[in-house]
DNA sequence: GAACGAGTTTTTC
DNA sequence: GCAGCGAAAAACTCGTTC
């Protein structure tokens, strides 16, 4: 037998030549996987990627061969003690089981590829790809029947289908395209109807045509094309099956974006995602919040479709202890423990159990931030610190954008032969800078050369506030919001909205308000700025004394210039925004309130202008209350952390933080008011409609679109 | 043994 | 006709220091 299949072996050499692209993927069903085996293979071999796939492919040999070692040294005892060890954790996870959410997680159909393809439809039936000629990002159904697929090398792509198009990517399409799922295309023709200074009237007005976050308004965003929702209070509240919310979700993300997404729903979000990959494309999964259901569906099911198994752990698994489907994690649970870390036998015991996380999105923080490019491989010294000054001007300009400083420098370094070698550096201070992120990546370069290389990358960690992952995560998703009002313009440019031609989105909030301040703003302001004050006027002076005022803030009193020197921006209720005054060293305020669900809405910042205390609730909301100011000048008035006005940036922070704080409650709080807001919002979208109509008519994007619950009768077959 | 730093590996899209 | 295989993030491992 074993001898079979080493001859088989020897004659077939590709079957032992495994890559990413190899292994199978939705939509790649029906396809000759050893076909598209052997022609990887053939045109792979003897060039040095293949080489070094093989150096890399031994290693691993070498791995499971001593874990195999390790396997065969265990004792009776050993045995019968790991077995406890993982009687009791699996007992204990078992115990931690929760059921009572219901979690959906969205995925995109082929997204990069369905959007080109919406864009071009004479695309459609075709087989496509989006990338060059060295990388594919994705490829659509019609291609993967050939075995093409995301991460592929175009050019072995070409082989397997000679008729393949190609399609170069474009990001801020994409981008533009996502923001559609999630926040509809209502919002954006709101948007676009809208001055760019009511802005800050339209983060709120945005929330209730948010697709996403109609079900979800904490959902998760994993990437362009993939969310996690947590349903259970949908379905709840308005006595509806997950399937039916799905089918909902499904059909506005389609109605919104003409793309199809599939779903997966099932008691926590590891399973979901599995579930959502089951009837790709265009369908849905539905697993029941039921023990026996999960432990059934998870008795089959291949390691591999986990996220978190890939190529590598599958491989040892397999062939260390013959584990192939989730349920063998916990036959096999005392080797598990005998052979990895604690971390590791969580995962692969909870992989067992059919367990996953059900909480509520905690704040992801950001760890690192880095940036690479891949070039043809030299050796030539100027060449390579001009790509290395390339690489740090990068990433210093999305760590500025992201707001962030680390201390901690790595160099990342392929050479010629594929070979990876990392350098990292702690420095003292936090840094971000493009000249000092290359003034100390260049001494670690230095090291290394003379070295032929054909990829330089720089990584920064180590960041100096752990608290930035939410103020991070929150200005990511009004970061979208903004760039999708710039983004839509680019992809509808027949309009005039006042703000085109704004090429940069950079945005600030307001170390006072902790509202976003947008630059976008400013240049409005510098050309429209008759009866708004002299935009020229930039010298405003920072009152670091009582944590207030960051030239944002001074960009937001210029719009605003007829309240006063220090009129704020101040959202009072969802649809009211407040414009406060406060007098230093005085408890009184001047307040400008614009409802803009109301008449008041539009260009209309003319509105009553009144003076309240700081006690007036009947003006002032409870969110009043929670704008955090420094007591004494160095205590945070809402948790007490003291931080002296010196620490500038930390304040910052921490404002920024509690603002975060405050935008989920908000949006928790416009969920629940989702109706009135919507039945409110519906006359003010009314022109909107009647524009996207017009729009969509002449545009390319109305093709023809089959209803999206032809599609349902594959999934109404599950379970 | 906890914390940290450096380097490597793995996964994902 | 020929050569040609990415980018980003995080987890993991191992060594050192206190």
């Amino acid at each position: 037998m074993g001898e079979t299949s080493e001859s088989a072996g020897a004659a077939r050499p590709w079957q032992s030549y495994h890559t990413v692209y190899t292994n199978a993927k939705a939509g790649m069903d029906g396809v000759d996987k050893e076909k598209v085996q052997r022609i990887v293979y053939e045109m792979s071999k003897g060039s040095k990627y293949f080489e070094n796939e093989e150096r890399k492919e031994a290693f691993i040999r070498q791995k499971v061969e001593n874990m195999r070692a390790r396997c065969a040294k265990l004792t009776t005892m050993d045995m019968s003690h790991y077995q406890m060890v993982a009687d009791k954790r699996i007992f204990e996870l078992e115990a931690a089981r929760d059921l009572s959410k219901i979690w959906l997680h969205v995925d995109m159909d082929a997204f990069y590829a369905a959007v080109e393809t919406l864009e071009n439809p004479s695309l459609k039936g075709k087989p496509m790809a989006v990338g060059s000629m060295s990388m594919l990002s994705t490829a659509n159904y019609e291609a993967r029947k050939f075995g093409v697929r995301a991460a592929m090398p175009g050019f072995i792509a070409c082989k397997l289908c000679p008729e393949l198009i190609f399609v170069p990517i474009d990001f801020e399409k994409y981008t533009y395209y996502s923001d559609l799922t999630r926040k509809g295309r209502y919002f954006i023709f709101e948007l676009e109807l809208c001055p760019r200074f009511q802005l800050l009237v339209d983060l709120i007005y945005m929330f209730s045509f948010l697709v996403f976050q109609k079900y979800d308004p904490n959902f998760m965003a994993t990437s362009l094309d993939e969310a996690y929702l947590d349903i259970t209070e949908v379905c709840k509240g308005r006595g509806i099956s997950s399937g039916e919310v799905a089918e909902e979700l499904r059909r506005g993300v389609y109605e919104e974006t003409g793309l199809t997404c599939s779903a997966g729903v099932a008691p926590n979000q590891l399973l979901a995602k599995v579930c959502s990959d089951i009837n790709k494309p265009n369908g849905q999964f539905v697993l029941p919040n039921d023990r026996m259901a999960v432990t059934t569906f998870i008795s089959s099911l291949p390691i591999r479709k986990i996220g978190g198994i890939g190529k590598v752990t599958e491989h040892i698994l397999r062939d260390v202890l013959e584990i192939h489907t989730c349920e063998e994690m916990l036959q096999k649970s005392a080797f598990l423990c005998a052979l990895f870390s604690h971390s590791s036998i969580d995962f692969f015991l909870s992989v067992g159990l059919g367990l996953g996380k059900t909480d509520s999105p905690q704040t992801k923080l950001r760890k690192s931030m880095s940036s690479e490019r891949t070039f043809s491989a030299t050796n030539d010294e100027q060449f390579l610190y001009q790509k290395l000054a390339d690489t740090a001007e990068m990433l210093a300009n999305d760590m500025e954008k992201g707001g962030l400083r680390g201390r901690t420098l790595t160099l990342k370094l392929k050479t010629a032969s594929f070979e990876v070698r990392t350098r990292a550096v702690s420095l003292q201070n936090y840094i971000c800078s493009s000249q000092d992120i290359l003034s100390h990546a260049s001494k670690l370069l230095k090291t290394e050369l003379p070295l032929s290389l054909r990829l330089i990358g720089l990584r920064m960690s180590q960041f100096n506030d752990e608290k930035r992952g939410l103020a991070d995560r929150m200005q990511k998703t009004l970061m979208n919001f903004f760039t999708s009002g710039v983004s839509s313009e680019k992809a509808m440019s027949n309009n005039n909205s006042i703000g085109s031609g704004v090429d940069d989105n950079h945005l600030m909030f307001d170390t006072k308000t902790g509202l976003p301040v947008d630059s976008q703003i400013h240049h409005l302001d510098a050309k429209h700025s008759n009866d708004l004050g002299d935009p020229s006027n930039s010298n405003q002076s920072s009152d670091t004394e009582h944590g207030i005022f960051s030239n944002d803030a001074c960009e937001m009193e210029k719009i605003h210039e007829p309240l006063s020197n220090k009129s704020l921006a101040k959202v009072v209720a969802p649809n009211v925004i407040s414009y406060v005054t406060q007098s230093q060293g005085s408890e009184m305020v001047e307040s400008q309130t614009v409802s803009f669900f109301g008449q008041s809405k539009g260009n209309n910042m003319e509105g009553g202008k009144e003076r309240v205390s700081l006690t007036d609730k009947t003006i002032l909301s409870s969110n009043q209350q929670e704008q955090p100011f420094w007591v004494d000048g160095y205590k945070c008035s809402l948790c007490g952390v003291e931080l002296p006005p010196s620490f500038a940036e930390e304040r910052q922070e921490h404002f920024d933080y509690h603002f975060a704080e405050r935008l989920q409650k908000m949006e928790s709080g416009h969920n629940s008011r989702y109706p009135s807001l919507k039945q409110r919002s519906i006359c003010n979208s009314q022109i909107a409609k009647e524009n996207r109509r017009k729009k969509l008519k002449s545009s390319p994007k109305d093709g023809k679109h089959l209803p999206i619950d032809l599609f349902f009768a594959k999934s109404s077959q599950n379970f």
